[in-house]
DNA sequence: TATTGTTATACTCTATAACTATA
DNA sequence: TATAGTTATAGAGTATAACAATA
């Protein structure tokens, strides 16, 4: 029985799916692209967030990408391992790590960001153009973000 | 250190990162308001699917879901389990499967449907009314969607 | 040979609770 | 007491490969 037969009912109007769907057709696309770099996309949003906050605790680290502490914990572990991130000693609160990229972290990071140019142009092509896409972002940027 | 000073860079501009945050919001939520039935998003998925299109194959509600046929085993498993829905002989094809909803199932479908109601008008607050989230899911759903 | 459903495996991710060392 | 980081566990979801029955 062909797919075109098939009656979606009122899930293709339903939000939770369409965003399921779109999340998996970015993704699988962003980690395809990054493979150079061998970078999913939780370890290239990490990456990114350091590099623009360094010396920020996991914590607050977690809480801008939205996982659980616990999750950051091994997801560093990996990036360690790879040399690409440090965990320093926080100055003021002995508790706490500062996180900074290595020289390897902002050089894989400059990497990563030229293949995310090549991902950003097939989401624009998949999508129907830059408007749509700078639509689409502003809506959904108003969804769970961090205020 | 508050959130508010951290610099999110690039990623608030990156469809990946926004759709993630997105959808974590709104599975949350469907997960809550459908707790009463005790189905998670998948589960509500293939209930909606099996009711408008009875008698379909595992390979196109998987299809249809945009699942591999071998994750929708376990979650037949547990629906049938909870004597929601039935695997059926195919009629033309000894290989195949008919799937079907019980009597119990389309009860648990409609029950589900009413708290569905209260989902999508949270989001439609948290969102900021019908004119942005129909405009959203409209574009949403030219991304990965089954042809 | 190819397809349908199944089983098995490995890995990622989410959600929780409890522990330690500090505050 | 509370917080930052860690460890452990259970379950969900994803991605593969291989297998039996059937086409």
């Amino acid at each position: 029985m062909p797919e075109s037969t098939i009656d979606y009912g009122y899930l293709e109007n339903d939000l939770g799916y369409v965003l399921r769907r779109a999340q998996l057709w970015v993704f699988q696309d962003l980690i395809r692209t990054m493979s150079p770099v061998d970078l999913r996309p939780a370890q290239y949003s990490v990456l990114v967030i350091i590099h623009h906050n360094p010396g920020l605790s996991q914590i607050s680290l977690a809480s801008a990408l939205g996982i659980e502490r616990a999750r950051l914990v091994r997801l560093l572990d990996q990036l360690e391992d790879r040399k690409l991130v440090e965990r320093r000693p926080a100055a003021s609160d002995r508790r706490s790590h500062a996180m900074h990229l290595t020289l390897e972290g902002e050089r894989t990071l400059a990497s990563a960001r030229e293949l995310a140019t090549a991902h950003r142009q097939a989401c624009l092509e998949e999508f129907g153009g830059q408007n749509n896409y700078t639509t689409l972002v502003r809506l959904l940027a108003k969804f769970g973000a961090p205020q």
